[in-house]
This record gives C-alpha cells, structure tokens and sequence, in this order.
RNA sequence: GCCGCAGUAGCUCAGUGGUAGAGCGCACCCUUGGUAAGGGUGAGGUCGGGAGUUCAAUCCUCCCCUGCGGCACCA
C-alpha cells in the first residue's frame, strides 16, 4: 500500500498508509484524542473522522473545543436527528433537504396535514430519544442507479430528483444515523449522543418552496437552533428577546409614532413623533446635499402610462405599479396612469428641459421623491418594507469618464453621513454583470473598473458580487450592520446608460455634437422609513438626542412650580430644543417612569428648591444620577445637543 | 403571490352556541407627593368584514380583508 505524508498544524508531517482515516490518526497519536475527535480539516475540507485519506495533506483535527466546526457538526446531526424523528412519528412524511443555517438548521417536509406547535413538542422529545441512543453514524458511497433505485422503491421524490442533481464524478453519499438514512454530502458526528440534548430547540414552521422556486409545490420548513451547550441556548434566546424589544413596530406604538391600518396597507401614518424624526432626517440630508453639490427638485405622483412605457418600466415593472385610471365622467378623455414607483424617468424629463452643455455635468439632481410599489402582500413589514415611501434620491447626469470621480465623491458623502448618524460598520459589495444585459462587454470592463477604482480611491474595500448588477449596467450596495449585528442594505449606486438612450437625454460636447450622458441613480438612506425604522431598532428607541422626537420633558413636582415650568419650557422652545410640560397631578415617580418607558432623553424635574434657586434637576434616560444645575446652562447644554452633527 | 397561524376595549390578553371580562391607559374626585406605577369612582366593545348553519353565532362553516412567521419577490 502506498504511504501518504499529512502535515499537521504544529509543523510535523508523518507518514501514513493511503486510505488513513482522521479517525485512524486521531487513535495513532492518543487514546485521549480518539475519543475526544469530531471532524478534521483535510486540505480546507471539513473532513468526517470516517473518510479516507487519499494524498499528502495538511490535517487538523478537531475536537468539541473547535467550535465552528462542533456548531456545523451538530447543527447538521441535529437536522438528520430531526428528520429521523420526524419519520419514525409520520413513517409517510417524505424528506427532501436540511442544511445548516445561522444558529441552527432547518429541514423540509412534504406532509399533507400542516406540522402544529404540539407536533414540534412531539418531535423534540422523539429527538431526544435518538439522541440519548446514541446510535452510531455511518457512511457509505453509493453509485447513482443504485440510490436512485433505492429511494424510488422508498418512496422519496425529492431525494430522486437531488441524486439526480449531484453532478457526475461526485460521489453519492450516504450516512446512517442508526437505522435511518439520508443523501447526505457530510460530514457528520460519530454518533447520536454528541448531540447535546439540552441545547437545542425547534423553534418554528413556515411554508418554503420547493428548491427555492415559487412555481413548485410548498413545503413545510421546520426551524431549529442548536449550540453547544444550554447556556449558549439560553443566551442566543434571550437575545432573541432583545431584539424582539427592539421591533420597530412595537417601539413606534409605544413612542406614538406612527400607525399603519387596514385602509391604506403598506403605508405609514406618521404621528407628530415619528413625524419629528422624518423631518429632522431629512433637513439634514438636505444640508447634505447642498454640501454636495446637488440641486433638488419636485416631479409628479401620477404619470402617464406613455411615459412609463418609453423608460421600459411598463413592461418590466408593470406588477408593481399601482395603476390609475381616470374615469371618462371626470376627465375629458380616458387616461391610464401610475404611481411613480420610480423618480428616474421624471428627472430624466427635468434633464431633457433646455439644451443641455458638457459644461453642466456633473448635474446631481436630487429629490426627496414619493413614491408608491405595489409591492406582494407578503413582503409587508411595519415601515421597513412599505408601498408608499419616500427616498433620498437622485440621479448624477455625467460622462462615462466622470464616472470614477462621482463614484469616488458619492462613497465619501455617503460615509460621511453614516458616520454623522452613528453607522461606523459598513460594507461595499460591487454587483458585476448579469448573463443577461445589454451594451458591450468592453463598456462593462469600463465601468466595473470605474466603480471598483473609484472604491479604492476612497479608500475602501469591497467584495464582488457576480453576475449580481441590473441589465443595464453594474451597481455598488452599501450595506450597514447594526447594534446586534443585522446587516442593511441601504445605500445603491447604479450606473445606468440606458435610461438616458431610451428618453433620449443628450447634451452638447465640446465637438459641438449631442452626445448621451450616463445616469447613476444614487441613495445613501434608501427610503426615509425604511432607515427610521433600522434607526429605531438599532437604538432600541433611544434616539440620538438630535433625532429624538421629545427631547425633553419638564416635570412639575409639586403643582407651586408649574408657573417656573412653562417658563423653562418656553426657554428651551425659544433655544431650539423640543420641551414640554409635564404639570399633571401624579408624584414625580410615576412621571418619570412613563417618560422613561417613553424614551424621552431628558426629563428636568422642578420643586419648590428649583423655583427658588432658578435651577432645574436633570436626570438623563437610563440613568440613577440627577444633576442640579442652572437654567441658563441646561439650556446652553441642551440646546448645544439638539444641534444636528453637521451644525455642531 | 404561496404555506401556516392570528384578529375580542386605545394597548396586552382571558372567555362563552343564549349579544363579554381583567390589567394597564383614559375621564372625574381625593391626594402636593423629590426621581421607574398614591388612592377612589367612572366611561369605554356591531367580539376584522360579508354570507351560511341554527330558535339563537363573538364562538360552528365558507369567502374576503388585515396582521404575524417563513418562502418567493425587491426591473
């Protein structure tokens, strides 16, 4: 038998006889390890301990410690023990794909008769039971005839269809947990009982297509998560209970807001709070946006089909239209129009005004644009995923080769902003061209390296998506992770050469000849909801001060003050800042606890003492302490806080 | 849009084939209290909408709407 020579973490190679398993190795070098093994890592491959090695090898091998690898392994049992118990209960359920996912897994069913919140309790306990058999794991590799023979006389489907999937030269592979068997590319513990029986937990059932395709059958989809021990599951849903107070939907109701009802689904009923917050965000895009050098402008809601159909939107966006026709008793004719579901076309038509000079590009034309999607029932959720919204919107008209210098310009306005609204992690992800577009390959290597070189210009790195970018032209994605880690893509930069051909925008070169400039659609925010509602969540509802809806409350303790609190509510009001009073007849307790509960940053308390002195006792949200301190300073210190980063 | 679940007072939720309850909130009264709920009294509901079964429906059945969790979607 021919030796190979494996190389381990610490530097040694030994030689072994090819065909050496990490299970064999791990036995080779202590008794303590062999028992102690889950997996290896086998030239960058999660190896099983059962696989044979083939060639000379780097090798790790890993233990319980290493705790990517344990998660995958036992997130991956747990899905196969899941499955199992699943068909011991309903031998008639068939099976199709468990992968591990983020905290857990998931695996898919088709079972007539939906899964019940009593059904996953039944499986659970099913689970456990596999798991304290410790039964042991194995693997075999299959040729394809002989597993696809195998799940036909069985009855699986799907498990057809997936070996018929597996490319050619791949092996099929097999694995036992016990009796049970699954398709499976592995690898996988060595027997049930690694599992910890006290970490794991199903967590829920959802409706999930067939591979991923609307138009195959639905599935049933049960979700669980498993960690390493119990504490991390308690930990990780406990966090789950965080982020649950952080919802935006519940802060907005307990913050008044705003509210959505069943008249106008999808759209946001913003109330004098929320309504703070809107205006407060984008006054301040707005001085952004002079800084930067666009000028703003206002284009209609409804619009007619006509225009719609020149950019290609009513054809390819048709679905999401909200279409309004205008009936012929209250118009002179019969017209077809739509909601702007877009701005684009609109500027273009701005553009389009007037004989444009190669002098006026860069024109960055912005506009805080209104607009309306009839986006699917299902993808509704609160004031993140709306049908009417407002975006922070524009279009920069230029030259393919002003291309790499607005692009640099806009990853600097728009990091500059991010930093000023308290997002410090974020990333750029470069969409390249899809199979599927228009224009010439040598245009796409133009503008792809733009973006890319305009990315290191900037000074900032970036992933690559492939074959991610519209038909038209390639895209940059800013996407930001908040407080508890959840990413958001908000801002977009697009290029796009075609709109501008379609609505024939032109402008004069200095060759004196009309020339088509490109249009890059740009948003730093995305839509004004959208980003309120990841500011509320990223902030659990306690604002910056600036943002902050009510910035300060001014709590009379006994009714003899009420006098001194209309006075200095009327001093922070004339500074700037959003006071109100507070003078109703309840102790000082419970007003602070109702503004804490609130959110309000800043409650000043005012007794007799405070009247007398011409003092105010400041107790910031959150906070035990209380400060005693001078009128005219809490209202220099106050107002200097309610300034918005860029005037600070 | 698809699968599943849900909709009862402003909010959170209980409940019943004979038109309904709690806590908080709200109003009024007492209380003037020093940093996360002082006490009392009271008002408030076409039980999401429509149809059906029934002597009788908030409850059972069907359709619709909206929401929630996923999936799909996000030119």
């Amino acid at each position: 038998m021919s030796q190979i020579s494996l190389t381990f973490p610490d530097g040694n190679t030994r030689d072994y006889d090819a065909g050496v398993t990490p299970a064999d190795i791990a036995s080779s070098i202590s008794n303590s390890l062999a028992k102690k093994a889950i997996s290896a890592t086998v030239n960058g491959q999660h190896f099983d301990l059962q696989w044979p090695i083939t060639e000379d090898a780097a090798i790790a091998i890993h233990t319980m410690k290493d705790e990517a690898q344990a998660l995958e392994l036992i997130r991956h049992d747990a899905a196969h023990i899941m499955a199992r118990a699943v068909q011991e209960i309903w031998p008639e359920v068939k099976v199709t794909i468990g992968p591990v996912i983020e905290n857990g897994w998931y695996y898919d069913f088709d079972r007539d008769a939906p899964f019940t919140p009593e059904d996953l309790g039944q499986i659970e306990a099913k689970m456990k039971e596999i798991i304290n058999r410790r039964d042991p794991v194995t693997t075999e590799i299959w040729d394809r005839t002989r597993a696809v023979k195998h799940y036909e006389a069985n009855h699986e489907p799907y498990k057809v269809e997936l070996v018929g999937m597996i490319p050619e030269g791949q092996p099929i592979r097999m694995y036992w947990h016990g009796h049970w068997q699954d398709l499976c590319r592995g690898p996988h513990l060595q027997h049930t009982g690694q599992v910890p029986a006290d970490a794991f937990k199903l967590m829920k059932v959802a409706g999930a297509y067939w591979r991923g395709d609307s138009d195959r059958p639905m599935l049933q989809r049960i979700y669980g998560v498993a960690f390493q021990n119990r504490d991390q599951l308690k930990k990780y849903l406990h966090f789950l209970e965080e982020a649950e107070k952080r919802d935006h939907r519940r802060l907005g109701r307990e913050m008044n807001l705003f509210h959505m009802q069943e008249e106008a689904p999808g759209q946001v009923f913003w109330h004098p709070n929320g309504w703070h917050i809107y205006t407060a965000l984008q006054d301040y895009m707005r001085r952004q946006q002079t800084r930067g050098g666009y000028v703003e402008v206002n284009t209609p809601q409804v619009v007619d089909r006509k225009l719609w159909e020149a950019s290609g939107h009513w054809d390819k966006y048709q679905d999401n239209m909200f279409i309004v026709e205008v009936d012929e008793d209250h118009a002179r004719e019969k017209a077809i129009n739509a909601l702007k579901p877009m701005n684009c076309p609109c500027h273009v038509q701005i553009f389009n005004q007037g004989l444009k000079s190669y002098r006026d590009l860069p024109l960055r034309m912005a506009e805080f644009g209104s607009c309306a999607r009839y986006e699917p029932s299902g993808a509704l959720h609160g004031i993140m995923r709306v049908r009417g919204f407002t975006q922070d919107d524009a279009h920069i008209f230029c030259t393919e080769a002003q291309i790499e210098a607005e692009t640099a310009k806009f990853i600097e306005f728009l990091a500059a902003i991010y930093a000023d609204l308290g997002f410090h992690d974020w990333t750029i992800k470069l969409s390249t061209r899809p199979e599927k577009r228009i224009g010439s390959d040598e245009s796409w290597d133009r503008v792809e390296k733009a973006l890319g070189d305009a990315c290191n210009k900037a000074g900032y790195a970036f992933d690559v998506l492939e074959g991610e970018g519209a038909f038209y032209g390639p895209k940059l994605e800013f996407t930001l992770t908040d407080a508890i880690g959840r990413d958001w893509q908000c801002g977009t930069l697009q290029v796009d050469p075609n709109l501008p051909e379609r609505l024939d925008a032109t402008f004069v070169a200095e060759d004196g000849a009309k020339h088509r400039p490109v249009m890059l659609h740009r948003a730093v925010l995305g839509s004004f909801e959208r980003f309120i509602g990841i500011l509320i969540e990223e902030h659990a509802g306690k604002l910056p001060f600036w943002l902050a809806p009510r910035q300060v409350v001014v709590a009379s303790i006994v009714s003899d003050a009420d006098t001194y609190v209309r006075e200095v509510v009327a001093a922070l009001t004339a500074a700037g800042v959003r006071a109100e009073a507070d003078t109703r007849n309840e102790k000082i307790n419970y007003k602070v606890r109702e503004h804490s509960v609130g959110k309000v940053p800043v409650i000043l308390a005012i007794g007799l003492k405070e009247v007398e002195d011409r003092t105010v006792t400041l107790r910031r949200l959150g906070e035990k302490q209380t400060r005693v301190i001078a009128l005219d300073e809490v209202i220099a210190e106050l107002s200097l806080e309610a300034t918005p980063p860029d005037l600070a």
